[in-house]
RNA sequence: GCCGGGAUGGUGAAACUGGUAGACACGCCAGACUCAAAAUCUGGUGCCUUCAGUGGCGUGCCGGUUCGACUCCGGCUCCCGGUACCA
C-alpha cells in the first residue's frame, strides 16, 4: 500500500519534472572533454578578447551563498560573451594565505598548509558542481611558491627603486591576531578580522610608498567610468586630498617654531589661539614645567579611540603657558593643548580661527577665548551663534582687507613665502601601505639582516624564499621565529651569517596582482609574460563584494601601476588601470540579515543543489534581485524557479512531439504566428539589452518566463487537453521560440538548456552557439493599441494603424461609445498624440 | 556632519530618453484532477466602492513644472551603506 503510493508519486514527479543531478553531471563531463571553457592564447585567434573576473575566494572550507551569487553572475557574463563570439578568459584561483588557516591549525593541531589544500579541493569540487565555466588550466593558489616567488621578486625591485622601505613607526597592533595592520584594515578603531580594538605601538615595519601614487590614484578615478560612483567616492575620500598651506609660528622662549597645516590661510588674520595635540613635542616640553599640564596630557592619552565616540566627545583643552607670535602682526597668541587635534594628521597642530571654524568656535566659547571675524558674510550680518564657514570678502585683516577668500589664500601664502614663514601644501589622508605581518601563514618577505651589511634583499636566483609548510602555529608569535633552518641564512651580499626576516606579507599583496598573473599563470620564467598581458589585460568585467572598496580594489590599482613602473608592461600593453568595469554585487540575506553561522540563518549551497539542482540554484540567485542589490533568500521562491524549469522541460517534450500537418493555417493563424514572432524577437531584444546594460538578469529572466508562457499558450490557450493541429509555419515559429528561450537560458542554466536543446535536435554544444539576433522586421506592427486619455486619465484604447494621424485616431475615439461618453458636454481644449503610445484629449466643460 | 544609495501591493521586484504603474515571480484565495493528499493545471489577487458595467484613490511627505510625473525641480521625513574632531 505504502510502496504503491510512493511509486505512483515517483511516476507523477517524473512526468512533471527532470532529473537534475544526472543531466548536470553529463554536461559537465562533456564540456570538460571538449574544453569549451578554455581561453585561447593563440595569436591566430581573431576573436576579440574578453576578460571576465570574479574575486577569488579565501578557501575557508565551504562555499556559501554569497560565493554562489558572485560566481553565477560572473559565469552568466562569461557564457554570454562566449556566445557573442568573444575569446573569453574566465579564470579561478585561491587567495590561500591568511589567518583563518592558522586558527584552524591551532584548533586541529595540523599545519595550515594541509587544512588549506584540503579546503581548496573541497571548494573546487563545489564550484565544478555548479557548472561554472572556468578555465581551470590557469588555476592559481597564492600559497604556492611558484606564485609568491614573483611577489618576492617584485618586492626586491621595489626596494631597489626606493618604493619599499623599513621604518620605525606608530602602527596598529591587534593583540588577538598577534600582528600589525594597515590603516585600511582598521575599522572604527578595531581590527577588520576579529573586531577587537587595536593598540598603537611603535615598531619597525615594512611599508610601500602608496603615497607616491596618491595623485595618480586619485586622478585616474575619473577615468573609471565603468565603476560604481559609490566605490569611486569611497576611494576618493580615503585618499583625502586637500590643499592649503604650511605656516610657521615663532614661539616665545626656548621652543622650536610651531608648524601648522591649514586649508584656510585666508583666515590667518582671525587666529586667536593655537591648538596642538597632546602628543605634540611642544605640549610634552611645556608639561615638564607644569604638573597640571602633565596630568592633562596623561588623561588625553588614555582616551581610547573606542570610547571617544568621536561625534559626541567633549572638547577639552588646557593652556600651555606658551605664546606664539603671529607671522604677520607679531601679536602674542596663546598655545593650547586640545583633545580634538590629531597627532596623526597634518603636523599635529592647528591655528584656531573660531569665527570661521565650528570646532574652533565651540572650543573658544567653552574657554572664553576671543572670536575675531575676518570674513564678511556674503549676505547680511554674521549673528555670531555659530562659526561662519563660507567664503567672502576679507575684513579686519589689515593689508588683505577687501580681497575675496580665494584670492586671499594665494596672496597670504605668497606673503608668507616671501618672509620664509610658510608655503603652499597639498595634504593627503592616505598613508603608506604597511605590508609586513607577524604571521606564519603568509609569503616570506625576501630580506635578510646581516651584521656586516645591514638589511639586504635576497638575490633573484635564490627566490623563492620558501615558507616551510610543516610548521605548527601555537597562537603566540609566529613559529617561523623559532625555525632555525629558516632564520639562519647566508647573507647574499658578503656570504656571512645573516638572519632572515620572519615577518610575512599582508595577504592583500597576493590579491593585488593575481588578475595579471592569470594571463600567464604557468610561466615560470617571468612574473608576467608581456604578450599575455597585452592579450588579456585589463580585466573587462570584475565582479565582487563592495567590502573591498578601499582595501583590495585600492591596493590592486596601486600594484598595477607599480608593475607598470617596474617595467613588466607598458601602459599600452597593460593599461594604467587593472579593472575597466566593476560590478559590486549585494549580499545574500536570510530573514533580513546577512547569513552567518553565529546567527544560524545560513543556507547550504550543497543542500540546495542536492534538492533542486545546480541550475535552479543559479537561476534563483540571478532572478531574485538585481545584482548590485541585497538578495533575500526565499525557499518557496527557489522551488518556484525549479517549477519554471519543469514547465520549460514539458514544453520541450510537447514541441518535440509535434508533427506538423500539411493543412494550411486557419485564417487567424497568420496573425497568431506574427504575434508570437514579435514576442520572440522582443524578448531577444530585452534579454540582450540586460546583458549589455547593467546586467539586470532579474529582468532578463522575467522576460524569458514571459515568452515561455506565451509559447505554452500558443494555439492552445488555457486548455491543454485540446488536440491541436499545427501547420508547418506554426510549428516552425513555435520551435524557433523554444530554441530562443533555451539559447538565452544557457548563460543561467547551462546544463538544463543544453539537455533541452539536445532533445530538440539542436546538436550538442548549445553553449557555443551564437547568441540570437533580433529580426527587426518581426518587431514591426501594422496596427497598434493606442491608449486614450481624456483629461489626463486613461479611459480606454483604440486599435489604429501604427502611424495613424490625429484625425484618424480622434475618429476612432468618436466611434467608440465607451470613450465618446467622456467627451459629451465637454469642449476639446487640446489634443496630444504621442505616436505609437497614446492620445491625450484635454477637455473643459463646454 | 559629509559622501553614496534607497522608500512602489501581503512579499521579492518591473516600468526604455516624462507617456497604460505593479511586468515576472513568491504567497494567498477559488476551481479542475484525486477516495484523499502531494504534484500538476486553470482562474483570481493594489486599496476603497458597486449586484454589476462602472467610479474614486494610489509609487514615503509637502509644494512646483507639464496635456501628462514612480521618473524632472524645490523643500522635508525615515531607512541602509561608507566615512569623519582631517584642521
Amino acid at each position: 500500500m505504502l510502496s504503491e503510493t510512493t511509486s505512483q508519486s515517483n511516476i507523477n514527479s517524473q512526468i512533471h519534472s527532470y532529473d537534475a543531478s544526472s543531466i548536470e553531471a553529463k554536461w559537465q563531463q562533456r564540456w570538460r572533454e571538449q574544453g569549451v571553457d578554455a581561453a585561447c592564447d593563440d595569436a591566430e585567434d581573431l576573436r576579440e578578447k574578453y576578460y571576465c573576473l570574479v574575486m577569488f575566494p579565501y578557501p575557508s572550507g565551504q562555499l556559501h551563498m554569497g560565493h554562489v551569487r558572485n560566481y553565477c553572475l560572473g559565469d552568466a557574463v562569461a557564457r554570454y560573451k562566449r556566445m557573442q563570439g568573444f575569446n573569453v578568459l574566465h579564470p579561478m584561483g585561491w587567495d590561500a594565505f591568511g589567518l583563518p588557516a592558522e586558527n584552524a591549525a591551532i584548533k586541529h593541531g595540523r599545519p595550515p598548509a594541509e587544512w588549506t589544500y584540503n579546503n581548496i579541493d573541497e571548494m573546487r569540487r563545489q564550484l565544478k558542481r555548479l557548472g561554472l565555466s572556468y578555465d581551470w588550466s590557469r588555476e592559481i593558489a597564492t600559497c604556492h611558491p611558484e606564485y609568491y616567488r614573483w611577489e618576492q621578486w617584485m618586492f626586491t625591485k621595489l626596494l631597489e627603486k626606493g618604493l619599499a622601505y623599513r621604518k620605525e613607526a606608530e602602527v596598529n597592533w591587534c593583540g588577538p591576531c598577534h600582528t600589525v595592520l594597515a590603516n585600511e584594515q582598521v575599522v572604527d578603531g578595531c581590527c577588520w578580522r576579529c573586531d577587537t580594538q587595536v593598540e598603537r605601538k611603535s615598531l619597525a615595519q615594512w611599508f610601500i610608498r602608496i603615497t607616491d601614487y596618491a595623485e595618480e590614484l586619485l586622478a585616474e578615478l575619473d577615468s573609471l567610468k565603468g565603476w560604481p560612483e559609490k566605490v569611486v567616492g569611497m576611494q576618493r575620500n580615503w585618499i583625502g586630498k586637500s590643499s592649503g598651506a604650511l605656516i610657521d609660528f615663532e614661539i616665545e622662549g626656548d621652543y622650536e617654531p610651531l608648524k601648522i597645516y591649514t586649508t584656510r590661510p585666508d583666515t590667518l588674520m582671525g587666529v586667536t589661539y593655537m591648538a596642538v595635540a597632546a602628543g605634540h613635542p611642544l605640549a610634552q616640553q611645556a608639561a615638564a614645567k607644569s604638573t597640571e599640564l602633565a596630568a592633562f596630557l596623561e588623561a588625553c592619552s588614555h582616551v581610547s579611540t573606542k570610547e571617544a565616540d568621536m561625534a559626541t566627545m567633549e572638547k577639552k583643552g588646557m593652556f600651555t603657558g606658551v605664546y606664539a607670535n603671529h607671522p604677520v602682526t607679531g601679536a602674542a597668541i596663546p598655545v593650547w593643548v586640545a583633545n580634538f587635534v590629531l597627532m596623526t594628521y597634518g603636523t599635529g597642530a592647528v591655528m584656531s580661527v573660531p569665527a570661521h571654524d565650528q570646532r574652533d568656535f565651540e572650543f573658544a566659547q567653552k574657554y572664553g577665548l576671543p572670536i575675531k571675524q575676518v570674513i564678511g558674510k556674503p549676505a547680511g550680518d554674521w549673528d555670531g551663534t555659530a562659526a561662519m564657514t563660507d567664503s567672502g570678502l576679507l575684513m579686519q585683516s589689515g593689508l588683505f582687507d577687501g580681497l575675496h577668500s580665494e584670492a586671499a589664500k594665494q596672496t597670504i601664502i605668497t606673503h608668507l613665502e616671501a618672509q620664509g614663514k610658510g608655503c603652499e601644501k597639498v595634504q593627503y589622508r592616505l598613508r603608506d601601505w604597511l605590508v609586513s605581518r607577524q604571521r606564519y601563514w603568509g609569503a616570506p618577505i625576501p630580506v635578510l639582516y646581516c651584521d656586516a651589511c645591514g638589511v639586504v634583499a635576497e638575490k633573484e636566483e635564490n627566490l623563492p624564499v620558501r615558507l616551510p609548510e610543516d610548521l605548527q602555529p601555537t597562537g603566540g608569535s609566529s613559529p617561523l621565529t623559532q625555525c632555525d633552518e629558516f632564520v639562519h641564512a647566508i647573507c647574499p651580499h658578503c656570504g656571512g651569517a645573516a638572519k632572515r626576516e620572519t615577518d610575512t606579507f599582508d595577504t592583500f599583496m597576493e590579491s593585488s596582482w593575481y588578475m595579471a598573473r592569470y594571463s600567464s599563470s604557468r610561466d615560470n620564467a617571468t612574473m608576467l609574460d608581456r604578450d599575455a598581458v597585452s592579450q588579456w589585460l585589463p580585466v573587462d568585467q570584475y565582479i565582487g563584494g563592495v567590502e573591498h572598496a578601499v582595501l583590495h580594489l585600492l591596493y590592486a590599482r596601486f600594484y598595477h601601476k607599480l608593475m607598470r613602473d617596474v617595467g613588466l608592461f607598458t601602459r599600452e600593453e597593460g593599461g594604467d588601470e587593472p579593472f575597466k568595469n566593476l560590478l559590486t554585487q549585494g549580499m545574500v540575506l536570510k530573514d533580513g540579515a546577512k547569513m552567518s553561522k553565529s546567527k544560524g540563518n545560513t543556507v547550504d549551497p550543497n543542500a540546495i543543489i542536492a534538492e533542486f539542482g545546480a541550475d535552479t540554484a543559479r537561476l534563483f540567485t540571478m532572478f531574485a534581485a538585481p545584482p548590485e542589490q541585497d538578495l533575500e533568500w526565499n525557499d518557496s521562491a527557489v522551488a518556484g524557479s525549479r517549477r519554471f524549469l519543469n514547465r520549460v522541460w514539458r514544453l520541450v517534450e510537447k514541441v518535440v512531439q509535434i508533427s506538423p500537418s500539411e493543412a494550411e493555417a486557419a485564417a487567424n493563424g497568420a496573425a497568431d504566428v506574427k504575434l508570437l514572432k514579435r514576442h520572440i524577437h522582443g524578448t531577444i531584444q530585452r534579454v540582450t539589452h540586460a546583458f549589455e546594460h547593467g546586467f539586470a538578469f532579474n529582468v532578463a529572466i522575467a522576460a524569458l518566463m514571459e515568452l515561455s508562457n506565451h509559447l505554452q499558450a500558443f494555439k492552445v490557450g488555457s486548455d491543454e487537453s485540446v488536440d491541436v493541429v499545427f501547420s508547418h509555419n506554426e510549428a516552425s515559429v513555435l520551435r524557433e521560440g523554444v530554441v530562443s528561450v533555451l539559447t538565452m537560458l544557457a548563460p543561467f542554466t547551462p546544463h538544463f538548456a543544453s539537455e533541452c536543446a539536445e532533445r530538440m535536435g539542436e546538436g550538442e554544444m548549445l553553449v557555443l552557439k551564437p547568441w540570437p539576433v533580433v529580426d527587426a522586421s518581426a518587431l514591426v506592427q501594422d496596427e497598434i493599441n493606442l491608449v486614450v486619455q481624456i483629461g489626463g486619465k486613461k479611459r480606454g484604447e483604440v486599435t489604429v494603424a501604427k502611424d495613424a494621424q490625429q484625425e484618424t485616431v480622434l475618429a476612432a475615439v468618436a466611434a467608440d461609445p465607451l470613450l465618446n461618453r467622456w467627451l459629451e458636454g465637454m469642449q476639446m481644449v487640446k489634443v496630444v498624440l504621442v505616436p505609437g503610445r497614446l492620445l491625450n484629449i484635454v477637455v473643459k466643460p463646454a
